[in-house]
DNA sequence: GGTAAACATGTGATCGATTCCACAACCTAT
DNA sequence: ATAGGTTGTGGAATCGATCACATGTTTACC
C-alpha cells in the first residue's frame, strides 16, 4: 500500500512537504505542489486514516449503538443518522446490542477503544448501569428515544402523541377504549404512553374497566394474546383499542377480526409508530407517525455540537408527531 | 486517555511486558502479570485499536456498503452480518450509498483508506464501473444479492423461487396470471424473476396477454399504477398476479380490492420477499421468503475465509427460499 | 563446576501520518 | 552594511501499540 514516504520519494521532496500539500498548510512552492499532486494522482494514494487518527486523536467516525437493526423504527433512525453524518464528513461504526443492556455497555467501551469522536445510543431503557456507563464516557454522546438526565437526548413527544391518538378515538365517539401497553421499565413506550391514555380518558370523564387495560411484550403474538385476554375478561367489549405500538395493534386487529367484530365500525384499532404495517392492513390502523429520520439527523446535530465545541453539553430535542388515520396510500 | 506507557509506569515494568500480558505471548512472571492486570483493572485501560491497526496492518473491521438501510431486506441482511461479524470478533463500518452507484464506488475507496480487512457489498446492480471498482480493490470482498464474476457472492435462488411461486399459482388452478416486474438492469429481481415467470407459464402451456405483463419501480404507488394499467389495457382480467416484490404486490392488491375484485377467490396476489407486509395484509399475500439473515451470515463466512487465508478466493453461495402461502401468524 | 537451555525483561525500531523547530535563501528598510 | 521579515524546506519528535533482538538470571544435566 502506498504511503506518504513513497510519494515524497517519487516527488523528490520530504514527507513534510507532501503533508503540507495534503492539508493545504504552510508554504509550498508552485513546482513542489505540482510535482506532489502529479505523483498522488499517478499512484492513487489515499492517506491512512489510522495514522491520522493516532496522531490527531480524532477519527472522523461516530459510533452508533442499536438494538437490532431490523425494525422499522431503528432502521429509519439509522437512515437519518447516516445521511447527516455523511454530510458532516464523518462515518458510522455500527454496534448491535441485540437488546441486551450489557452489550450496550460493552459496546460503549469498545467504541471508546476505537477512539470514535462520539457515540449515538438508540436506547431501549434507562437502566442504572447504562446511565452510569454513559456518565463514565470520556467522549461526547447523544441518546435517541429515552431521556437521560446527563446526556443530550432526542426524545419523542410520547405523552402528547399518545394523548392525541386517544383523544381522536374519543372525538370519534368511542367511549369504551381498551389499552395494550408494555412494561413500565420502558419509560417512553411503557410509562408515558400509558399515562397519556389514562389522563385522556380521565379528562373525558371515562373510567375504563380493569380488563380493558392489558400489558404485552413487543411482538405481534404478544399483542394477540393481550387482545384475547381483554375479550375474555371484560364485561363490556371495547369499541376501540389503543395499543402502544403498531405491531401490537396489528395483533389486536387480527384477533378482533377473527372473532367476527367489524373493523372499524364496531371496534376501531389504533397503534403508534406510523409503520408500513399500519397503512397496509385493511382497514388501515389509526396511528401516529414520528419523523424518525429527522430524529436521527437531530441526534447527529446534538453530537456534532459537542464534538466541535469540545465541550460536553447537555441539550434536549423533542420530535413531534403526525396523526395518521386515513389510508395514506391514497 | 490511558496508554500502554501509563500502565507500564504504574506497574513498574516496561511497555513490552504489558504488551505481553495483553497478548498472552512470550514469558511473563507471575508477579509481573498480576501487577499489570491490577493496574489495567484500576484504570479501565483499553488498548487503542488505531495504534494496533497501524502496527499490525489489520483493523478487525469490515466495511458494509448498503443501499438505504430502511428496507426490510437490507436491514435483515445487515442483522445477519452484524451477528456473524461480532462472533468473529470483528466490527462493522457502515456506508450508505443511497442507491447511487457512484457512492458505492466512492465508499469502497473510503473503506480502503480506513484499511478495513474486507468489504461486503449489498449490490443493487451489475454496472461496469462497479465491477471494475470491485476488481481494483486490494482487499477481500464479498457481494450479496448479485452475481459478480470475480468476487465471492451470496446469491438468492431468484429464478427457482420466482418459478416456484408462479407454479404454485398454476397448481391452484389459475391460468390468467399477470406479472408486475422491474427493469432488467436489475439482474436478479428484474431479469431472472421475469424469466422464471415466462418459463413457468410456457411450461404450463399458457400464453399471457401483453397487458398482463407490466413493469414498475420499487415503491408501492408504482405497483398500484402498474396494476391499474393492467386492468385498463387487458382484454381478460387476470385471475392471479405475480409481482416481483411484496411491496408491489401490496400495491396491486390494494387496486384490485378497490375495484371490487374478491381477493383471493377471484384474483390471487403473490409477491416475493416474505416481508411482514405480506403476512399482515388481509388476506395475506402469497410470497416466498429468503433467509436474509442467513445470507448476511454467509457473506461474512465467505469474507472471513479470504481474510484468514490471505488469498482472494472466489466462491459462490446460493440462498434457498421457502414458500409462504398461509397466514403465518396462525 | 561448566555449559546449554529455559525463563524474564527491556531497548529501540517500526507502522504512517502531523507538526514544532531550525535553517537557508532572498528581499527590504534603515 | 546590517537587522529583520517573508518564503520554502527538511529533520526529528510524536501518537500508542508490537516485535526482533540483546541481555541477564535461573535451572538442568553431564
Amino acid at each position: 500500500m502506498v504511503t506518504i514516504n513513497d510519494i515524497a520519494r517519487q516527488a523528490g521532496v520530504s514527507r513534510t512537504t507532501v503533508s503540507r500539500v495534503l492539508n493545504a498548510s504552510g508554504y509550498v512552492s508552485h513546482e513542489a505542489r505540482k510535482a506532489v499532486e502529479q505523483v498522488i494522482k499517478d499512484t492513487g494514494y489515499v492517506p491512512s486514516e489510522h495514522a491520522k487518527s493516532l496522531r490527531l486523536k480524532r477519527t472522523k467516525a461516530v459510533g452508533v449503538i442499536i438494538p437490532r437493526i431490523s425494525t422499522e423504527t431503528t432502521s429509519r433512525i439509522v437512515d437519518g443518522i447516516s445521511r447527516a453524518v455523511e454530510e458532516a464528513g464523518y462515518h458510522i461504526l455500527l454496534a448491535n446490542s441485540n437488546l441486551q443492556p450489557e452489550k450496550e455497555i460493552e459496546h460503549m467501551q469498545f467504541l471508546e477503544s476505537r477512539r470514535v469522536d462520539g457515540i449515538i445510543l438508540l436506547a431501549t431503557n434507562r437502566e442504572a448501569r447504562v446511565t452510569e456507563a454513559l456518565q463514565n464516557l470520556k467522549i461526547p454522546a447523544a441518546v435517541v428515544g429515552q431521556d437521560f438526565e446527563d446526556a443530550s437526548s432526542v426524545i419523542f413527544k410520547d405523552y402528547e402523541a399518545a394523548g392525541a391518538v386517544v383523544r381522536q378515538l374519543i372525538a370519534a365517539g368511542k367511549t369504551r377504549i381498551g389499552f395494550i401497553g408494555v412494561d413500565d421499565s420502558d419509560e417512553a413506550v411503557g410509562r408515558r404512553r400509558r399515562l397519556a391514555y389514562e389522563d385522556a380518558l380521565h379528562e373525558a370523564g371515562i373510567t375504563p374497566e380493569a380488563a380493558w387495560v392489558q400489558t404485552a411484550g413487543f411482538d405481534l403474538p404478544s399483542g394477540e394474546k393481550a387482545a384475547e385476554r381483554m375479550l375474555q375478561e371484560c364485561v363490556e367489549v371495547p369499541d376501540a383499542v389503543f395499543a402502544v405500538t403498531d405491531r401490537l395493534a396489528a395483533g389486536a386487529q387480527h384477533v378482533f377480526q377473527q372473532r367476527g367484530y367489524r373493523i372499524p365500525e364496531e371496534v376501531q384499532i389504533a397503534g403508534m409508530g406510523g409503520t408500513e404495517i399500519a397503512a397496509y392492513m385493511s382497514p388501515p390502523l389509526w396511528t401516529a407517525d414520528y419523523q424518525y429520520e429527522e430524529a436521527g439527523e437531530e441526534a447527529v446535530r446534538l453530537l456534532m455540537e459537542q464534538i466541535q465545541s469540545g465541550k460536553k453539553k447537555v441539550e434536549k430535542s423533542r420530535i413531534s408527531y403526525r396523526l395518521l388515520n386515513t389510508d395514506r396510500l391514497s
